[in-house]
DNA sequence: ATCTTGACTTGCC
DNA sequence: CGGCAAGCCAAGA
């Protein structure tokens, strides 16, 4: 298993039940900012034991699951519901209700540079 | 080495 | 709001 992988599955694991991230927002903690598509490559290769795989959507706040899944989008909607996260019958949800915004300290865990945990900050800023 | 495949994102109509 | 074109890059073949 590759660094990148090991990384994303450390990201995903860390996401508090009930909240939700973007796979942009995967890519940008794990130090590749533009890798969004290579989490999703990621986490398509289920049977990965102990993930919460289905709170990582699409930034535009939708089951980003495609083709001929829509039983798995399905099962996202159903975990996510369990979760208390609202999802409509079209997959979409109010991401930003939902997003979780490590703050300062949990990204100093994931060890980064101090100045990329300010890029992060910036980008997707904690809320006290 | 080279080509293709996407559970993506962003900007620009 | 919605669609589309580029850009993106790890893995597989």
């Amino acid at each position: 298993m590759s660094k990148f992988s090991e990384k994303v599955l450390r990201v995903v694991s860390n996401i508090p039940y009930g909240q939700v991230v973007s796979y942009g927002q995967v890519a940008l903690y794990v130090g590749m900012p533009r890798a969004a598509r290579q989490v999703g490559w990621i986490l398509r290769q289920q049977e990965i034991p102990d993930l919460p795989w289905w709170r990582v959507i699409n930034n535009a706040g939708r089951i980003s699951i495609k083709g001929h899944r829509f039983n798995d989008a399905e099962l996202q909607r159903k975990l996510l519901t369990s979760e208390k996260v609202e999802v409509d019958e079209d997959f979409n949800l109010d991401i930003e209700k939902y997003r979780y915004r490590p703050d300062k300290k949990q990204l100093r865990k994931l060890k980064l540079d101090e100045d990329y945990i300010e890029i992060c900050l910036r980008k997707i800023p904690y809320l006290s």
